[in-house]
DNA sequence: ATGCCTGCAAAATATTTGCATGTAA
DNA sequence: TTACATGCAAATATTTTGCAGGCAT
């Protein structure tokens, strides 16, 4: 618990209830994908009172200081993994489950040289997956 | 025109005047990133009038039928593109712009396998751009 | 006390659904 | 005519914003 009010400051972030209460939940025991709505209802479970817009606005800041990173996976909704090292994911497309690909295991070659005055940030792969039906 | 009418059928979609409409749009002139919003808006300005929520339906529609894929770019809006075929994109941060980047330039190497009873349908390699300030 | 920062209610935005209506056979 | 598909109004879901109030100084 005061990893995380540290974990805060450090980020620049002032340590309010609601931070650390959400921080707990997110960075207290491994490496975890949520949806806003998914963080809520944990935080509501656990007890906390937090509203769903406090949510959004907690993850977004997070994202800033570089605590989470934001996964673009489904057209409609937005995902955040507090492993914020560069790896890649695998997509369920059944059941709307992230899993890990651990960082490394996959390269990217070939890459055509981005447009004058632009340079990658960053390059996000998900690999879909579906039912191997056999 | 005739010919969007021709592929509605073959996919197997009633040419229905919205839907004929909103197909000359997108596959009229080469390829096409859209959001519903500036599909809507392009029909509008065409003299087309469709409500926003049948163009969200028909973009699914589209979508299931194979005419469009849909990319998941944006935590919190969905894009559709009109070439289907297996390619990938550039993503400038900056002005939300999206480019083509040509069917097999890249190579995408050291997949772990997926987890038991689950196939490969699909890789998206999205490469986000930033101004370079040098 | 003062002024910046926070958190939430309300607003805005984005998407989906249910059903009256239209259409092909 | 009949049955099914269609398209839109209304409902829902998701995200952002504006501001009253809290907190560190």
């Amino acid at each position: 618990m005061a990893c995380i009010t540290n974990k805060l400051r450090l980020a620049g972030l002032r340590p309010t209830r609601q931070r650390v209460a959400l921080g707990s939940i997110l960075f207290g025991s491994g490496d975890r994908h949520v949806s806003a709505e998914m963080l809520h209802a944990e935080a509501l479970a656990a007890g906390e009172q937090v509203s769903l817009a406090t949510v959004y606005n907690t993850l977004h800041q997070f994202t800033e200081a570089g605590l989470l990173r934001e996964l673009a996976i489904d057209g409609s909704k937005a995902f955040f993994d507090t492993n914020t090292s560069n790896h890649n994911h695998f997509y369920v497309e059944n059941d709307g489950s992230l899993l890990d690909i651990p960082t490394g295991s996959i390269r990217v070659d070939g890459l055509p040289e981005p447009p004058k005055g632009l340079k990658i940030s960053h390059i996000d792969v998900v690999v879909r997956l579906v039912p191997d039906d056999r």
